[in-house]
DNA sequence: CAATTATGTTGATTTAAATCAATAAGTTTG
DNA sequence: CAAACTTATTGATTTAAATCAACATAATTG
């Protein structure tokens, strides 16, 4: 992802670095509290959401993913909130080293710069989703990011409770549940325990893309 | 706002630097374009909005006021469109040597990624509002994004239609003009004319954070 | 393993806002 | 300046989804 790296850079970065293992549920860190280190996710999966009148999950972050946000270019402040989903191990470097290497290489420093951007554009995306598209699109599309972005196969365990899923399609869990129960009846999808498997993966992004 | 520039720096971005006059209502880039040029705005409000199965304005920008936005490291394409709401007068700068400058300059590096970062958060925080607030208090807030930060005046004449005023709530303009009515009714806003007036600013405020 | 608590499910009701439809007020132009 | 057209306003109706309430299932714990 940073093709750019120095050996040296690298060792700047590597000064301050330490890892932390977190339990599934326990929070990372919180938004609105202070950016001081940019993480590494090496195992487990994370779930970034917006804290506001209601959660707002914006995507859940696998490995192996830098966490990083628009805070740290402009006042040094988390503008979300990361939570473990499982059990994770996460690498963290001190914002003031990452910010020297920027400096050092201008190269890492457009790569840092796209993903920053990067970042914030499917945020953007994933809330312009929420404005438009209705029910069944939300639940249609949080599934296929479970699916293609997350886990990568079409049948996975679902490890968000139904409220963590709402949270995701952005709307009330009594909503996302029968969705869910539209899609089983029309064979859409399959679901046995913790399991959820798309069985009709071009309908379903149907779905998700007329919204 | 960007401090850092040299003499050497103000050069190479004027190399290639022209004027462009736009009448109002014209297109300055459409979304899914190519992003050749950043553009500094020097005269002229320009009405920033997002196209999908409606029209959302994320924002209206004023003189003077760097128009860039997060395609500029991802794929040089547009993310949003751009057009003049009064008589424009903008300035191209090319990308090529506004990247060059970016890696001369590590605090001018700095200082663009604070700015796409911001940019990229308010954005955020507009669209996080669509989804939380309801009509009224997305009125309030278009109100006031327009008192604050636009006009920097409690009265200003409205240069939005009320469809446009509709797309900057995110609402249509149906349910836009049946609640500028009632805040009319309630005497917290004023209007003559092409002209609207906050009359109590203190209560429109409370409106939109109680969304 | 029974009891307690948390999570999930279903149906009934309410509600906010969109849509639909008709009319009014401004603008533009031949 | 009247006709044609666009934009704004108002009221009636529909609709999607939230809320509310009851119950079921699963998970946890003494």
């Amino acid at each position: 992802m940073f093709s750019s790296l120095t050996e040296e850079d690298l060792a700047i970065m590597n000064r301050n670095r330490f890892v932390v293992n977190y339990k599934p549920g326990e929070l990372i860190y919180k938004q609105g509290s202070s950016f001081t280190h940019v993480i590494s996710l090496s195992t487990g999966k994370v779930k970034m959401y917006i804290e506001g009148s209601r959660d707002i999950i914006i995507k859940i972050a696998k490995p192996v993913e830098l966490i990083i946000g628009p805070g740290i270019y402009i006042d040094q402040k988390h503008y979300n909130s990361a939570s473990a989903l499982e059990e994770v191990n996460a690498c963290f470097i001190e914002v003031g080293d990452f910010k020297e290497v920027f400096r050092r290489n201008p190269r890492f420093a457009e790569e840092v710069t796209r993903e920053i951007s990067s970042k914030g554009l499917s945020t953007l995306q994933k809330m312009m989703s929420l404005n438009l598209k209705q029910t069944p699109g939300l639940v249609a599309e949080a599934l296929i990011h479970l699916a293609d972005d997350v886990f990568g196969t079409m049948r996975y365990k679902m490890i968000l409770s139904r409220q963590e899923l709402a949270d995701l399609c952005g709307v009330t869990k009594e909503s996302v549940i029968r969705v869910l129960k539209d899609f089983k009846h029309e064979g859409i999808i399959k679901s046995e325990g913790h399991y959820i498997e798309i069985l009709d993966y071009n309908m379903i992004k149907k779905i998700s893309q007329l919204g």
